[in-house]
DNA sequence: AAGATAGTTTAGAATAATTCTAAACATGTT
DNA sequence: AACATGTTTAGAATTATTCTAAACTATCTT
C-alpha cells in the first residue's frame, strides 16, 4: 500500500500527460496495466482481473478506457482472432507469436524478424504499421 | 450459359474432390469465388454479391460455405479487423496490403517479402502459419 | 424409378463482443 | 461552494456469427 502511493503518482502522471482525467477507475486500470511488464489483454481478462482485485468498474468502463489509452499511444489494438480484439501495452515496433490453443500473445523484439525487402507500397499510400505474427499450434 | 456449363462443371469437380455434395447453392457460390482471379470477401460482401446476381441463397448458407470450403482448404480465413472475418480464394503462401480506408485487402506474393531470421518458435509449437499484414493509410 | 439415408439449407432464435444512451457522478476550475 | 465539463454506469441496442430444428435434396440402394 506505501508502495502503491508511488506506483499511483507514477500512473497519475501518465494520464495527466495524455490528458486524461486521472479517475479512480482509470488509476485502476492503468496500474493493472502498466504496472508491471509488457501485457497483452482483452476487455473481458481485463474486466476479469479488475474484479478478482475487487475495484469495481463497468465492463463498458473498460472499453472506453481501453480505447482512450489506444486514442493516446499508450496501447495498441491487434486483431488476431475474430473473437475478440487483444490490446498490448507494448506500442513499439514488434511483432508476436499468438497460440492457437490458449489464445495467448507473445512479443517478438522486432530485431528478431528481418523483413528484407518490402514491396513498394501501392501509390499514394502511406504505411501506418507491418504486423507480422507467427501462429503456432500449441 | 453456353460458358457457365463448362466452368460448373469445373466447380462440381473441385467440390466432388473435396467430398463435399454439389448443391445449388454452393455450386453458385464456389462459381462467384473460384470462377475468377484470387479474391478477399468476408460473409456479408459474398451475400451481396450473390443476391445481385439473383441466386437465393440464406446467409446462415454463406457461413456454412465458407467454413466448408475453409475445412477443405479451398479458402483460407483471414481476421484483421475486428469487425468481420476475411476469406480469401489464395491458399498459398502469400502476404497482405491492407486498406484501412476502405476495408480491402491485397496480396502480396510471398517472394516479394523476406524474412531473414525468423526466431525459433517456443519450445514444442508448431508454427501453423505467419502472415505478414502491411496496414496503409489509404 | 422409387425409396431410403445422410447431408444441406433455411428462417429465425440465440449468443457474444462491442457500442450506445442518457442519467448520475466526479474532477478541475473559478 | 458552485459550475462546467468529462466520466461512469446499467441496461438497451447493434452487429457479426452460430445454433436449432424442420424442410429439402443429392446420392445410394433396391
Ligand atoms: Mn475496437
Ligand atoms: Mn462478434
Ligand atoms: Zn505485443
Ligand atoms: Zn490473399
Amino acid at each position: 500500500m506505501r508502495q502503491n502511493t508511488l506506483v499511483d503518482s507514477t500512473v497519475m502522471e501518465r494520464l495527466r500527460a495524455a490528458g486524461l482525467r486521472p479517475t479512480r477507475q482509470r488509476l485502476a486500470l492503468a496500474q493493472i496495466l502498466f504496472g508491471q511488464g509488457d501485457r497483452h489483454v482483452t476487455a473481458e481478462s481485463l474486466f476479469n482481473e479488475a474484479k478478482s482485485q475487487r475495484i469495481d468498474v463497468s465492463l463498458a468502463t473498460v472499453y472506453n478506457a481501453l480505447h482512450d489509452f489506444t486514442g493516446k499511444d499508450m496501447l495498441r489494438e491487434i486483431s488476431i482472432d475474430s473473437n475478440s480484439s487483444y490490446f498490448d501495452t507494448n506500442t513499439g515496433d514488434h511483432h508476436h507469436f499468438f497460440f492457437e490453443r490458449s489464445g495467448k500473445l507473445q512479443d517478438i523484439p522486432s530485431e528478431h524478424i528481418n523483413i528484407a525487402s518490402l514491396p513498394e507500397a501501392p501509390a499514394g499510400a502511406q504505411i501506418s504499421r507491418v504486423d507480422v505474427i507467427i501462429r503456432v499450434k500449441a
